[in-house]
DNA sequence: ATACTCGGCGTTAACGTTCACGCAATCGAG
DNA sequence: CTCGATTGCGTGAACGTTAACGCCGAGTAT
């Protein structure tokens, strides 16, 4: 549709002059202002629904402003825009505590070097990854009102209740990281992570193509209180259900070990388990923790057992380069971080709402390809982008 | 470093109030125009490399504008030049001939929904895949000094002369896709694609994981006249190589066959070869045609047989849900499309130049993660975004 | 001496949006 | 009937950068 817009005064800039030449011009407030027969501040009004308008003038602004295809000029937007600043606040476990984390606050990092720009402001309230009460405890110090928006990860699914209730009550956006708890409540802005079930899906589907069929598997989440997080559930039942669909003959054996820290307990543990079912063709560590297997595991019974975890962490890169991991399935810790911070930035400046559950992709990493995963490949081009 | 800028008049606009007890501002052109004593056009004028400015003035703007850290405001800068526009030329195969390059322009038309704010014209001038004197044609009518930029597929290596010297001479900027042409030649801006060899080492390292010591494996490129095109061989000496470093007593074959669509002779050929080796445990096909392979081989055949091939083609995905092919591998030719014109039209808006070699990731699709590489995941919500 | 060119610099309109402010008309309460 | 509140709308400054334009004076050619 190419609507004819009379009243553009051309000045005789060069480039103009060219450009009438080249295309049509992008619409305007002051093309909608013009053909409603308003001023700008009128539109403008309409379309930041800022009150004061007259119901029938509104409708006619919305309906011209669609007619014509407008599209606010975000630059514009910005720039106008750019006394106005933003505070964010993120609660998420300490940086320098674990290396998942770690890849995590990398993440939030390279979004505040690009959001930087947009004048807003983020404040870090750290906790104890290991620590519900001192999670807690920072929920309690935290004036939720001093901020516009919040980024959480619902590590502890209990404490993490007090801090849901505070933030419904002040109405402020706030993103999910990492983890879904199970709650009505759905009040958050968006979440962003992995989506547990289909990861331990596809760690089984990795394994299941090497089995034959009387050969067993061993899940081992090396988790503390792995019962406790829901998201370790969701991949458990995900792994089982892909192996009883397309190799139910395999049988899938789990077995936690939470003094994962001690190699030499973890080592006679393994060969223990090998002992006892000595057909077991691979073993599969929902955490990131998977190197501590191959650290304690026997160089003679890994000949033929395919190890799997997550995340290219230095300590699981180190076995995946020697062979002794098989598979690492890459969750994107830095990603997560990064469009966690995005999003929420954009949603306050641009007022752009995001999709609601946002699953990262699940990689499959070998030592062909790991270089392609690290060091936040992709986003060191790809920046904060402007748009409604 | 804290830089106290004195001559920045406050209007009572309340959020600029609360904006000095939050933050300082980033430094504009007025602040180095007052501190280097000159007017707001000198600077500008020195920062663009206009001349006109006298060289002790030159060498002033400049030291203040590094002391206090100026960063252009992008927005501005936009929004200023937003008159300006460039044409880009796109020397590609034609759409709708070919999946793979479908795909590609899929992530060109991204990039062009993404970039038409920014005043960017892009004209595609198509060739036949197939035909190097179609190329030839093309290269000759093409009016370069009509273009501010060029994207270009050198699908025909020698054909590819022709327009190398033409481009050399008109100095205008190129983006390589698709594939690098042997060449002393490295006048383009950025070449992106795949990267060949270490596409042929994934390829291989997917299958030794299943190769027992005595098997064989199956390279069956399925593309004309592949001797001649450099990616292809590229992948090839990848793919041998890996094998010779893991399982060195896996012997692998190398047996083209270029009639590719006709599955008949294309089963008969694949029942001669796993008669002859009847240890076969994978077949790879370097190209993206895998497919075909799958629709052609023997049920029972391919039993204990892993098929690897190439990109999420609608025929591809759908024997990999049916569990023929195991693994494809994602070059993801959307990217590709949509990182060659994002590139180009950062450089010629932002003067912005783009790492040279620029490798897509290597995904590993298996049925369970193949949602995550479909549709541009990400391109969705990433945008074009402005930065220096 | 006059008419130029041109180096060096300042001024200013424009890009499109935002939002505080202010004016006029209308409404409702006293 | 009057006064304050409210509704509806227009005006214009501000955001930071760009680049066309024009002025002044020094140098050069006639």
């Amino acid at each position: 549709m190419l609507i004819f817009i009379e009243n553009r005064s051309w000045k005789p800039r060069l480039s103009q002059c060219f450009k009438i030449a080249a295309m049509e011009k992008t619409p305007r407030l002051k093309d909608i202002a013009d053909l409603a027969d308003v001023s700008i501040g009128t539109v403008d009004r309409v379309l930041h629904d800022r009150g004061r308008v007259a119901a029938t003038t509104k409708e006619k602004v919305l309906r011209i402003a669609k007619e014509i295809g407008y599209q606010p000029n975000i630059h514009a937007s910005i720039l106008s825009g750019s006394s106005r600043n933003y505070r964010l606040c993120c609660l998420v476990p300490k940086n320098g505590m674990d290396p998942f984390w770690d890849q995590v606050h990398a993440g939030f990092q390279k979004a505040i070097s690009q959001i930087g720009e947009q004048n807003v402001i983020v404040h870090f309230e750290e906790f104890d990854l290991f620590s519900p009460s001192d999670f807690t405890k920072k929920v309690n110090q935290l004036q939720l009102n001093k901020y516009n928006g919040l980024i959480v990860a619902p590590i502890f699914q209990r404490e993490y209740e007090l801090l849901r209730k505070a933030i419904n009550k002040s109405e402020i956006p706030f993103v999910v990281i990492n983890s879904l708890i199970k709650s009505e409540d759905k009040s958050f802005l968006c979440y962003i992570g992995p989506h547990s079930y289909q990861s331990g899906r596809l760690a089984a589907r990795l394994l299941a193509e090497h089995c034959r069929p009387d050969d067993k598997v061993l899940m081992i989440p090396l988790e503390q209180d792995y019962q406790n997080a829901q998201h370790m559930l969701e991949k458990e039942r995900g792994f089982r259900d892909c192996f009883s669909e397309i190799v139910p003959s395999v049988q899938v054996i789990t077995a936690d070990f939470e003094a994962y820290n001690d190699p030499e307990a973890l080592g006679a543990f393994l060969t223990r388990m090998t002992q006892i079912h000595p057909t077991i063709r691979g073993i599969y560590t929902s955490a990131s923790r998977i190197s501590k297997i191959a650290a304690a595991i026997d160089e003679q019974e890994i000949k033929h057992i395919k190890l799997i975890g997550y995340d290219t962490l230095d300590e699981n890169l180190m076995y995946l380069d020697h062979g002794k991991i098989t598979y690492l399935i890459n969750q994107n810790p830095p990603l997560m971080g990064y469009l966690g911070m995005i999003y929420l930035a954009k949603y306050l400046v641009f007022k752009s709402r995001p999709q609601k559950y946002n699953y990262l992709p699940l990689d499959v990493i070998l030592p062909e390809n790991v270089s392609y995963y690290q060091n936040h490949y992709l986003l060191h081009d790809i920046l904060f982008i402007p748009f409604m």
